[in-house]
DNA sequence: TTGAAAGCGCTAACAA
DNA sequence: TTGTTAGCGCTTTCAA
């Protein structure tokens, strides 16, 4: 590699002219820029960013915690930060949690070690004390992206309306009549998210005078498996209700394919909404019902909070509450009644062994 | 930030003691490593990385260039990648080309200068003279990706055999009868995997004596968007052939969205095969046929053979070709003359206006 | 076994 | 406007 003494003395001048050449400093004679300039071209001389960054106390760097980016919604989030921050000159670490917090706490004191300016944080979960302490010691910006940890307002948040929105959703379900809804959730309570999401349901079904049934209440992490399990379990037990609400992305492909397979026809023989929006939810047919909102939208305005607090542009952290939007679709259109009606036509859909009537 | 010589003078020794203690030194008492380490316990120490990357003079980073992470196949990669490397104490630089070759360039230079110890490359188009160039001055450890530039030997290489693949896909295709096929794909030659594509479906319809017309050979950006207007545009002109071979995994949905809309029935009206495997694939109704391969088995190879460039236990580069997999599913069950007498069935595709015959 | 000193490559303060 | 000097925090000689 070539250095900076190397092109300074190529160019006969001192290492700090080469610098301020570099660097756009006002008062340097346009002479002795082209010399350097020339001599960095011919010698293809790039400084080095560690060492730049070790003296200026600042990496050029931001750091990005996330959950588990197998879930494709993380990987668009993901995909437009890293959009937003090189377009400012900041380069991007990534550190993937797998959904283990405590790969979140490790993955904030590397990032830290790192040296990185700021942090993007979708960790696992927000409520780890470890986490927490870890967070407060980091002296640079903080944006939470649907996560709030209680207590610590030195972080900006962005956070999709979950709570709000699943109450819709679920009222919709209401208003059609089930009175028995399954909800598939993600971990329990340990992201903003997660809770909100909850408290929507709850709180819906609770509005209308119906007992919020437990058993039909399950929470465990996103992964695909998890989607399959449920829908069997329950089948098994000849217990399927009348609506499923899926909640996180990777859940909905295990549901459809389990349902699918046990020949339960969706927005027939049941009612199904996901509190995702994905490609899936669109191309399935029926289309599947469901919320949507802009990945895009949300990384943006958390790239900006982030580089406005780095420019000095903004001062005080922010928190930013994204609307969602309850997309109708076909496979929430049919009442409890209709789909009570449906399935005792076809006989208990559990027992069914006739193919499937699928084929147009 | 807590220093090293804080720590020092809290344990009472020298700078030089701390690291030793801390890094495992053989000649170092017992009695000064509890001293240190107590030290650095209560002061929550952590040494900074950019400081002791300059000096070690390597940063215990690894680089990633992504042609375009949006590809879910490619982010699956990069998630096994970040996996693989965070155990072996690497942290990682991700950087997106976002489908913009210049791009490519520029991330190689900056990863360059933040003095990643080793490159993981998934490029736009691996034919640029600058990257190549770039690539050669790098210094460092490098795996291709389904990628090979030509003249460049210093590089491990870890590709799929996309060219078997691909002709025994379109052999199964052309033993179906199927003498019209149309195959779309990535840019054109940009990516090792893109011409071998390209070369296994030209080849396998030449052996059958077969012309390989280029009107029905569409190669682009591999976003959604494309697959829906290719298909529109064939249906457009009523000259969609009897089979379909899509490229890239983000064309599918489109692909399959627009001749939904158009009641055009997948493996009924048109033979559909995709040379990637999808949740979507799997879960369409019909199944679609399509290639398999391991993003787990691909990202763990390419990081087994950098870290052992790394380790010093492996010597020179090594290029790997991983198998793939044909999965027959109904989609492409169909033969071109039953394919024919179906749209004759029911008039000409493009034409009909009747509703939709999904429902069972 | 431990400490002192030098220096990785860069930039900012100061001096000229 | 330019050069000199010092030092970011760490690790690695070298000497004790």
């Amino acid at each position: 590699m070539t250095t900076i003494k190397e092109v300074a003395r190529r160019a006969g001048v001192a290492p700090a002219s080469v610098t301020r050449a570099l660097s756009g400093h006002p008062n340097v004679s346009e002479e002795l820029r082209q010399r350097v300039l020339a001599a960095v071209d011919e010698m293809g001389y790039k400084p080095d960013l560690l060492a730049a960054g070790l003296r200026r106390g600042s990496s050029l760097t931001v750091g990005i915690i996330v959950s588990d980016i197998i879930n494709p919604y993380l990987a668009e989030v993901v995909n437009v930060l890293e959009m937003e921050f090189a377009k400012a000159g900041y380069s991007v670490l990534l550190a993937n949690s797998h959904g283990d917090p405590r790969r979140d706490v490790e993955n904030l004191q590397l990032l830290h070690q790192r040296r990185v300016d700021a942090l993007a944080v979708m960790c696992v979960d927000e409520r780890s004390p470890d986490l927490q302490v870890a967070l407060a010691r980091l002296g640079v910006p903080v944006v939470l992206l649907d996560r709030e940890v209680a207590g610590y307002d030195a972080a900006s948040c962005v956070v999709s309306d979950h709570y709000r929105s699943t109450y819709r959703m679920t009222e919709h379900l209401l208003d059609r009549g089930h009175e028995e809804i399954l909800f598939i959730t993600g971990p329990a309570g340990t992201t903003h998210a997660g809770r909100e999401r909850m408290r929507g349901f709850t709180t819906a079904v609770e509005n209308r005078g119906i007992e919020v049934r437990s058993d039909l209440i399950r929470a465990s992490r996103a992964v695909a498996e998890t989607g399959r399990q449920v829908i069997a379990e329950l089948l098994d037990r000849d217990a399927l209700p009348t609506a499923v609400v899926v909640g996180p992305n990777p859940f909905l492909p295990g549901v459809i394919q389990e349902l699918h397979s046990r020949r339960i026809r969706v927005g027939q023989d049941v009612a199904l909404a996901s509190l995702d929006d994905t490609p899936l939810t669109e191309l399935h047919q029926p289309p599947v019902t469901a919320l949507f909102r802009s990945t895009e939208e949300m990384a943006q305005v958390a790239a900006s909070l982030l580089l406005g607090q780095l420019s000095g542009t903004l001062r005080n952290p922010r928190t930013v509450v994204l609307p969602m939007e309850l997309r109708l679709r076909p496979s929430t259109a049919p009442t409890a009644e209709n789909i009570l009606r449906s399935r005792a036509g076809r006989g208990r859909p559990s027992r069914r062994q006739q193919p499937a009537a699928d084929a147009s």
